[in-house]
RNA sequence: CGGGGUGUAGCGCAGUCCGGUUAGCGUACCUGGUUUGGGACCAGGGGGUCGCAGGUUCGAAUCCUGCCACCCCGACCA
């Protein structure tokens, strides 16, 4: 099988394909839409998952787990919330197979018909909502802050690996307060958890803002989302946390007793991420060699290679070398193999664990020992340098510190060299098609000009950056007054 | 659902237009040997209902009809 990735510069998406099948993290299914995450892509995801877990456990929140299936009816109570979901549910109708009575195979069971249909969850505000109903009476039991790690599923027409599979695995978090800015600022806290986690630990620079309403999630009062660049120039939503209102309070009938003694409504958030963050990383990261992985959350750090010599204990000196290395990288905790597999040859394991995107790798060769040096390779810049033997276990410790900020800083000068001004339609088409990435513009704030402008040019406004300083101008499209840029982008 | 494309060995493909030995190539796999500082080499070997179902023909991967699956581009979307 040829180990060949695609170039960038002749397809994206093959180019993308490429990094996740030959990269080793996920397979098609048989089931079209779902992916196979594999063991070095789900290894990843634990890492992923591991991190952000404790800093919703360190912002006051616990975990819990709620219903795969959710009765239809609950779906259709808050009224824009079926509009947003009800095109991509996957619905349980029957509950029982028998033979086929003609022959032959099996078939679903007439009979057993449910009496109601269950929707495989798209999003859980709505089952968690009548289950919160329950929870909540007085002020005493607010605020509610629970988060679940789950799998939902959205039937969505197109799918691409990781990007957007018709199913896939998420967390959830989905709060209850006793007042709005409580809630608010729980929206907020939890962007800025995500914003955190996307810069220190995938390395990928994050523009923290608030959707348009067109963007808005269905069912929410606000939007707060985290926009990354791709490489290509397309951006990419990584991360969304909303500020729900009491919409879905009022739909679930959910009250608690204020401590003046009048009954008020819950005010809500969700907030949510996926495996779409390994897209993320893969895209923003990558080259024609293969994956890079930001060292804090790759699954192995740094390869260790021993070379095999003819005379055995060369051999046996130089595993003993690379197993001592082992043992003092394992000590400072970091995630380190040694790969001694005699049947495989030295330039065929480079090249795997470059296509892996394993960070450093680590050559021992008899002449390396004999000078006591060892050969260091960094996956990020492909730079190979002889390194003294001696504390080499901080030398390498340094080395992922360095190759973490290095690709962040790469990341951020590619974004911020793709945040581009347009004044006026032709600039703004012209940018698009020539350089992508963010065009900051102006636009009067209303929906249909949004949607025009999508439809006109396939870009959408990814968000209002939360810090946006306000300035006079006039919208690219119709020329009324505006106070603010806006970030467009054509989007993933 | 529209437009384009592809189904032949685990993977990647040629062969199909113009029907004709035993269906081929690369790679991967197995055995033996030599190798090992950037995807090794030599020799031998195993592996196929040519997507499915019909039809035409002395003869079908190839022609005809119908069906199915998947990929890419759009609409939808985290």
């Amino acid at each position: 099988m040829s180990k060949e990735i695609t170039s960038r510069s002749e397809d994206y998406s093959q180019w993308y394909n490429d990094l996740v099948l030959k990269g080793g993290l996920a397979d098609y299914s048989a089931v079209r839409g779902c992916m196979v995450i594999k063991p070095y892509g789900f290894a990843l995801w634990e890492n992923i998952r591991d991190v952000l877990d404790r800093r919703f456990k360190e912002t006051g929140h616990v975990n819990a787990y709620f219903p795969l299936f959710i009765p239809k009816s609950f779906l259709s109570k808050e009224a824009a919330h079926v509009e947003g979901f009800a095109k991509e549910c996957a619905v349980v109708t029957h509950y029982r197979l028998k033979n086929d009575p003609d022959g032959g195979g099996i078939i679903v069971d007439p009979d057993a018909k449910l009496e109601e249909e269950l929707i495989v969850r798209p999003t859980s505000e709505t089952i968690i909502w009548n289950t919160y109903k329950t929870w909540i009476q007085s002020w005493r039991d607010l605020p509610i802050l629970v988060n679940q790690w789950a799998n939902v599923v959205r039937w969505e027409m197109r799918t691409r690996l990781f990007l957007r599979t018709a199913e896939f695995l998420w967390q959830e978090g989905h709060t209850a307060h006793g007042t709005s800015q409580e809630a608010i600022q729980e929206a907020e806290t939890m962007l800025e958890v995500y914003a955190q986690f996307a810069e220190e630990w995938l390395a990928l620079p994050v523009i923290r803002g608030i959707k348009s309403p067109n963007e808005r999630f269905a069912g929410a009062i606000d939007t707060y989302c985290i926009e990354a660049l791709m490489q290509d120039g397309k951006a990419l939503q990584a991360g969304t946390s909303h500020f729900l209102g009491q919409n879905f309070a009022k739909a679930f009938d959910v009250k608690f007793t204020n401590k003046e003694g009048r009954d008020e409504y819950v005010w809500a958030t969700s907030w949510g991420v996926s495996t779409r963050l390994i897209g993320a990383l893969i895209m923003a990261h990558s080259d024609d060699q293969g994956l890079i992985m930001p060292p804090k959350l790759a699954p192995f750090q740094v390869v260790i290679i021993p070379f095999i010599s003819k005379k055995q204990e060369e051999t046996d000196a130089l595993k003993n070398t690379a197993n001592e290395i082992f043992s003092a990288l394992k000590a400072k905790g970091i995630r380190v193999k040694v790969d001694d597999d005699e049947t495989k040859r030295p330039g065929f394991k480079f090249a795997e664990y470059e296509l892996k995107g394993y960070p450093l790798r680590v050559v021992i060769g008899p002449r390396d020992l004999a000078n006591g040096v060892v050969e260091v390779a960094r996956r990020d810049t492909k730079v190979k340098n002889l390194l003294p033997l001696d504390g080499i276990e901080n030398t390498l410790e340094n080395l992922l510190e360095e190759i973490q900020n290095d690709m962040y800083q790469k990341a951020l000068t590619f974004r911020d060299n793709h945040i581009t001004e347009a004044n006026n339609w032709e600039e703004f088409t012209q940018l698009l098609d020539e350089k992508g990435g963010f065009i900051s513009a102006h636009w009067d704030g209303t929906p249909e000009t949004e949607d025009k402008i999508k439809e006109l040019s396939k870009a959408t406004i990814r968000c209002i950056p939360l810090d946006n300083p306000l300035e006079d101008g006039k919208c690219i499209l119709t020329g009324e007054p505006s106070n603010q840029r806006v970030l467009f982008a054509r989007a993933y």
